[in-house]
DNA sequence: GTCTATAGACGGATAGAC
DNA sequence: GTCTATCCGTCTATAGAC
């Protein structure tokens, strides 16, 4: 089974490093916060010196909208991919499913989203405007789904509201669900209860 | 008109520098986080230097604790007296009176609240312990009115999802309001129309 | 690619003068 | 009550050896 030389599957040792990194900076900026995680302590996690995070990433604040613009990709790619599969549901089940995908991905998946929509709030100013692109573009994500759903237009007040009110209820969940106690499926189905219709 | 020197109502230097260092410290929180609030810029902006400030406290992480303390006050304390002067609202109206009191107090009125609500992820845990009791007081006055409003026991899995969905889209507010387009009204009747029956 | 070593800045906290 | 002065720790980031 010889390799494949024109196609090199195999990640170079860089790529692994990054990677590597990326996952324990997400862990602990899910955690700790951006300016409580440490360099040290993150290269001592992944292996390395703090020195030698900087042939991988320019600065803190390069890693840091790295993770966080991670962290929408994945949840944004989880949703489409779920909504792909159901091109015929309803725009109410089509919602749903956006939701239940939204918030799993948050609890059991993802340190990167989290670690978004933890830091998000206290993170420097260059790093916020790195990260508007990704975030309308999820955004508007929902406001589709929301518009479909409600009838409205895409300006319409009712949409914004019930999109702010249904990703705080979901991303929310960071602050109270607890695996051994809740339950992501029974949660989802009581907010699918609210929605109106 | 004579001083009342049996009951002294003005203010000693102290109890007024140390509102002033709590009213700072919890702006400064609710800006730039837990960590990232210096205590030599916040001493600068009170009007002093970083050492005065151990005269009032014993250290940042009592500081801190005493303004997320008071962040819950702030609101329970609003909601409690909006509800008392409504006392024979049906549960659903007094449901909508929390909420409403609840975000208005949060986005309006008190640095306190948003401090505790956005820094409590990643205040030491000295601190979270330290907050467990005002924080459990709260969430029982919502558990009551949510049992009351949905007629079902406390421990009902169907309370716990609606409190938590609640002060998720409550909460979350603190992301996206912004004063100049954004009405609490027309959001609280928004989150209203949701509520079941 | 990763290391060592260190620069340079800033953090919380304390002691003692006033 | 507030100040000055300072201790001591930690941080990000860089330079250069390997």
């Amino acid at each position: 089974m010889p390799a494949t030389p024109t196609k090199p599957r195999q990640k170079t040792k860089a790529a692994t490093a990054r990677q590597d990194i990326l996952a324990v900076a997400a862990r602990k900026m899910r955690q700790t916060g951006y300016s409580d995680m440490s360099l040290r302590d993150l290269a001592t996690e992944v292996g390395m010196k703090a020195g030698s995070l900087y042939y991988h990433f320019a600065s803190k604040d390069a890693l840091a909208t790295e993770v966080m613009c991670l962290g929408v990709e994945v949840v944004q790619q989880a949703v489409q991919t779920a909504l792909a599969k159901q091109p015929d549901s309803t725009a109410r089940d089509r919602l749903i499913i956006a939701m239940h995908v939204h918030i799993e991905t948050l609890l059991s998946e993802s340190d990167f989203s989290s670690a978004h929509i933890r830091c998000y709030p206290f993170v420097p100013d260059t790093v916020r405007n790195e990260l508007t692109t990704v975030r309308k573009s999820y955004d508007k994500d929902w406001n589709d789904l929301i518009c479909a759903f409600l009838d409205k237009p895409a300006e319409a007040a009712e949409v914004r509201h019930l999109r702010h009110a249904l990703l705080g209820a979901l991303n929310w969940s960071l602050e109270w669900f607890d695996p051994s106690r809740d339950d992501i499926n029974a949660y989802v189905k009581s907010l699918a209860h609210l929605l109106p219709e």
